[in-house]
RNA sequence: GCGGCCAUAGCUCAACUGGUCAGAGCGCCGGACUGUGACUCCGGAGGUUACCGGUUCGACCCCGGUUGGCCGCCCCA
């Protein structure tokens, strides 16, 4: 067999059937967050190398070793993006927003680009979608975010999601956290993993997230971020808490939740959920404050929040739920001889224009093959139109669902409205069954 | 980056310990039903058994490599 060529490994094609889903969830979430006052953003897939290592963070596995990187013919280094936050923050400061409109709410949606082993739920290119809210500092931003994105998993129906909530602390009480955390972690370094041994060096804070019941339990009895966290950071995070319960939103602390990125300050969240589907793809979105980022990538002082949602995590939730989404054509034409198939393709095309859905089939072929191909297409009616049609005027309009049939004019308007007609009478009929 | 499992028609899968085993169902196309789909019946197209090499008289089956997929670890959405 010649090699035919296939989509690069991690990378998929997303065809008409499977597209719908995305296309429902896309369009929620434009709609949803159109409703808190969030723009779309749209950044270029490729940033210079830069902007990620200095806001993801050097050390990260993302920046380290994860990132599809490239020098292009003038000899820059340039990175597909791994994540959405860096290249918004980018863009804010880019165009001076700032200075336009003191708080400033975007969302984005898109490809992202990570070089890591397949798994489910995990690609090397998926899609996330996120927000990010600029200038404001108050809890009151974190929780509109969390609040959005607890609405946007419900519009989903997605069931069985939990909130876990936790704070890092900011520049003034991380170090000292982190500090007593390191020289606990080396007192009992003996009964750690040797994954954890390693991360003792590289992220300390990782230990606490490891999955190895002895670390877990080294990790439950050492001390807690939350112990260490300075007056106003303890204050934001009561504030956080109190909001959330004041739109009865339910959360979980967890003082052991970490981030894999560097840029986090004070809340970070996560939202995970329990469907076996999943495995260990589990955190569906997940975000967080990050008051230093802008101003550490050369911008003002701006404090900002935000997350992001695994969108490819999200498809695969609706397509276990089951629903479907497809569009199917309000109406399929077909020629009942070989002599009428101009006449019905044009017929086809004055409804189309008019804002039908139609399908037809150029092809032609038999009667019989057009009826099938108008099952398969999905269609509500279908309408045969031959010799006796063209010069009637009159043609039987067929209910696919049922068979039955009914006299209608082929002047388009008309037709149109009896397409409707018949349309909404058998979808009112249908749901009071049901 | 590490470990385990796997790879047969478009899809889901068969083929005893290597010897007519290259098949079925679904899907697709056509016919029975010469102006009406679904149901039923009949027929047809479609695979050098992922790729490369080796062992053997003989390989879908055994061995090695490559590529790809699934699962776990790492990490993450």
């Amino acid at each position: 067999m010649s090699q035919k060529i296939v989509s690069v490994k991690g990378m998929r094609d997303l065809l008409p059937g499977e597209i719908e889903l995305w296309q429902h969830v896309e369009g929620l979430a434009r709609e949803l967050f159109g409703r808190y006052g969030y723009g779309e953003l749209r950044t270029p897939m490729v940033e210079d190398t830069a902007l990620f290592v200095r806001s993801v963070g050097e050390e990260t596995d993302i920046v380290g070793k994860e990132m599809y990187t490239f020098d292009d013919k003038a000899g820059r280094s340039l990175s597909m993006r791994p994540e959405g936050t860096a290249p918004a923050a980018r863009a804010y400061i880019e165009h001076s927003v700032a200075t336009q409109e003191p708080l400033t709410r975007w969302f984005y949606m898109g490809p992202m680009f990570r070089y890591e082993r397949m798994q489910t739920g995990r690609y090397r290119q998926f899609s996330q979608i996120g927000a990010e809210a600029y200038g404001s500092k108050d809890a009151a931003q974190d929780v509109e975010v969390m609040d959005m994105v607890a609405r946007f998993l419900q519009a989903l129906g997605l069931q069985d999601i939990t909130l876990n909530l936790n704070s890092l602390g900011d520049e003034v009480c991380r170090p000292q956290y982190h500090a007593k955390l390191v020289e606990y972690l080396q007192a009992h370094k003996p009964e750690l993993c040797e994954d954890c041994h390693r991360r003792l060096e590289t992220n300390p804070l990782r230990v606490l997230d490891c999955k190895n019941p002895k670390c877990q339990a080294v990790a439950a009895q050492g001390p807690s971020v939350l112990d260490f966290l300075c007056e106003p950071c303890k204050a934001h995070f009561d504030d956080v808490q109190r909001k959330l319960t004041a739109l009865e939103i339910r959360f979980v602390v967890n003082p052991r939740m970490v981030r894999g990125l560097d840029y986090y300050t004070r809340t970070v969240f996560e939202f995970v959920a329990s469907h076996p589907a999943l495995s260990t793809a589990s955190t569906v979105s997940a975000g967080g404050r990050y008051d230093k980022l802008v101003k550490s990538l050369g911008g003002p002082d701006t404090p900002a929040v935000g997350f992001a949602c695994g969108l490819d995590r999200l498809v695969l939730l609706l397509k276990e739920s089951g629903k479907s989404f497809a569009q199917v054509p309000d109406l399929f034409i077909a020629a009942a001889d070989p002599g009428s198939h101009d006449a019905a393709f044009a017929l086809a095309g004055r409804l189309r224009h008019q804002g039908l859905r139609v399908d037809f089939d150029t092809r032609g072929g038999s009667l019989k093959s057009q009826m099938k191909r108008a099952d398969k297409s999905g269609a509500h009616f279908t309408l045969v139109l031959g010799e006796l049609e063209r010069t009637s005027g009159q043609a039987k309009l067929k209910q696919m669902s049922n068979g039955q049939q009914w006299e209608t004019s082929l002047e388009p308007a008309a037709l149109i409205a009896t397409v409707r007609t018949r349309k909404a009478e058998s979808a009112s009929g249908a749901s009071s069954q049901g």
